[in-house]
DNA sequence: ATGTGTGAATCGCTTCACAGCT
DNA sequence: AGCTGTGAAGCGATTCACACAT
């Protein structure tokens, strides 16, 4: 019998391999740094290069890409468009995610009309509080919403991807209204592990976390390696 | 009275090997996980029991303690206001620590006033702008410097840590004359990398970045790896 | 001639497993 | 008996080095 199973996919020549979180976050900051040469107009790069670019080896630029494609032409060089291209469409960014801030405080609102994430398809729609004083006024361009009714608001707006900016302590129940209502991932600023129960993407952001790496690698500074 | 106790010489059994970023990045996590037990009156806890909080393996809490010393009991576990105190040491955060935040924007604002910085031994003493509007104008508890005088006021002010918040066009430049000011690491909110001649540590943090690394695993859970 | 793509070698972090202390 | 501390094993990520494409 014919199984059309094992096809011999030529273009984008599929590995069987898991990518690891470094490997992702580093296709990030190339993404980055490739923005920056097209609007320099800049239109072809060598691994050796953007590797000079990003602080790491070329080795580890081409190990990267080779995880999900031949991105390159030999003798050559990357194109810059063709590249970036390739890139976001690795990381999602060709998409249009729906995204909700939770907590209408100091971070929250420094990330409301952060251009950059709209220009990457993270369009911000919804930002809740508890605050009675915040509920209802406009912060920035968004009206502040109840935070009782983030079930049923999340779900209308078909929300995706939360960040939370709230007290740690309110972190783990929001959390899990949140994941009721069908959100895939949350960027947490609260600094607090999240336990959920099923497939959620987190990420943990913690600024006084970092603050205490540098400070170790300041007073270690022969350990200090990246 | 001379209550010396089985003490040996050196208690730190010093090592000769290299901490990893990731055990910097644990021990701080620990350290946020043992203030809320010690609030709660647990005084001891087992690597097994602490594993399970934070989500990682008990050999991988003893393998990271393993790097300063020897910090438990055989048989019983840790004392957590001992381990506390020990990983407070580790990190340098019985330390003092003058920190200046350079732009006052949303997210300088956003840090100025954050509690838990001051708690753990970072003091901000500064915050600078280039913008004439803001210059001189109280934010939160600072008035806000021209940012021509960040030299100065930077020695004046002993400043160690710096941390930035302004635009990526300006971070390079910035960063050039803090170090000269003699700051000794910088954690960067601006999305740049920054280069630097000599024995600063930087820090790089970015929002954008997470939220793109959080829509790859959203759209390829099984890759979800932590 | 140049620079990619990739198996193989290497490196370094994590986990295992158990000796040793309480 | 219970749990730490740690060499050794295991394993995943990085780097090397070169065949191959342009």
């Amino acid at each position: 019998m014919k199984t059309k199973k094992k096809v011999k996919k030529s273009p984008p020549k599929k590995k069987q391999m898991r990518v690891s979180g470094s490997t992702v976050k580093r296709l990030s900051k190339y993404y980055r740094t490739l923005n920056e040469l097209i609007k320099e107009d800049t239109d072809t790069i060598s691994s050796e290069e953007l590797a000079k670019l990003e602080g790491v080896t070329s080795a580890q630029i081409r190990k990267d890409f080779s995880f999900f494609g031949n991105f390159g032409r030999r003798g050559l060089g990357y194109n810059t468009q063709e590249l970036k291209t390739h890139i976001a469409g690795i990381l999602g960014l060709n998409r249009h995610w729906n995204v909700a801030i939770v907590g209408a405080g100091n971070i929250g609102s420094a990330l409301i009309d952060y251009a950059e994430f709209k220009a990457h398809g993270f369009h911000i729609k919804l930002v809740f509080d508890n605050d009675p004083a915040k509920i209802g006024k406009m912060l920035k361009s968004l009206i502040v919403k109840n935070i009782d009714t983030i079930e049923s608001e999340c779900q209308r707006e078909n929300i995706e991807i939360a960040i939370m900016a709230i007290p740690a302590q309110a972190a783990q129940a929001v959390a899990e209204r949140i994941n009721k209502a069908g959100v895939k991932g949350i960027l947490n600023f609260a600094p607090k592990r999240l336990q959920l129960p099923n497939h959620v993407v987190i990420r943990q952001e913690n600024t006084a976390m970092e603050l205490e790496t540098l400070s170790y690698f300041i007073m270690n500074q022969k350990d200090y390696l990246k």
